[in-house]
DNA sequence: ATCCCGATAAGA
DNA sequence: CTTATCGGGATT
């Protein structure tokens, strides 16, 4: 039993996933190896009243397309030459989803090493480019739902204290900039910032 | 704190 | 074709 999080797991408000997927650990299984880091980071966008949110006003392109769909699917996207990866949330036709902004590395420590290059291992996964950079996360794992591999989410450990507050590099988003909906593990030293 | 890099999607 | 972007890295 590997106690990969089921289906029914994403059944929950988006703001209430946010804070669930802290401390639960993101899979990545490649040809190169498997390599894997606790979730210490992540910030909701609820895309019918967040404008800070692709979906935003219920924004449908080829791009949002999965956040259409079921929760526990994955929504990635290219920006700036990095890729994002977001976890579907929300029901059916409610275009939702949690950000995953940093994670704490746990399996592959070399292969990790070994995508990120001559760097700290404070800087490893501390961001939401790195650590798909490190984990091996791709643009096409896009619509991949989380419940198997190559890539899924294991449970982890309990976070002794969560943390809230604004999201980061949306200062164009009007209202929607100051809405607390990032979490984080407190204290935790890969947070991105 | 500031600049630069530059992939892609989306809108004009 | 033009523009904006849920960053990262290097530099001051």
């Amino acid at each position: 039993m590997m106690s990969i999080l089921s289906a029914e797991f994403y059944e929950q408000p988006t703001l209430e996933l946010a804070k669930s997927l802290l401390g639960c650990e993101l899979v990545k299984e490649t040809e190169k190896g498997t390599a894997s880091g606790y979730i210490v980071e992540t910030e909701a966008y609820i895309g019918p009243v967040d404008r800070a949110a692709h979906s935003f006003n219920n924004k449908r392109t080829q791009r949002t397309e999965v956040m259409f769909g079921l929760p526990g699917y994955v929504y990635t996207y290219v920006m700036h030459t990095h890729c994002l990866v977001n976890v579907v949330s929300g029901e059916l036709n409610h275009p939702e989803a949690v950000l995953i902004r940093a994670v704490e590395p746990k399996e592959g420590l070399d292969l990790i090493q070994e995508r990120r290059g001559d760097k700290k291992e404070k800087d490893f996964t501390n961001g939401p480019g790195k650590l798909t950079k490190a984990l091996g996360i791709i643009k096409s794992d896009y619509g991949h739902p989380l419940d198997q591999s190559p890539l899924y989410i294991k449970k982890g450990f309990s976070p002794e204290h969560i943390s809230q507050g604004k999201r980061i590099g949306i200062d164009n988003s009007g209202e929607a900039r100051d809405y607390p909906w990032r979490f984080w593990i407190t204290e935790n030293r890969f947070i991105s910032r």
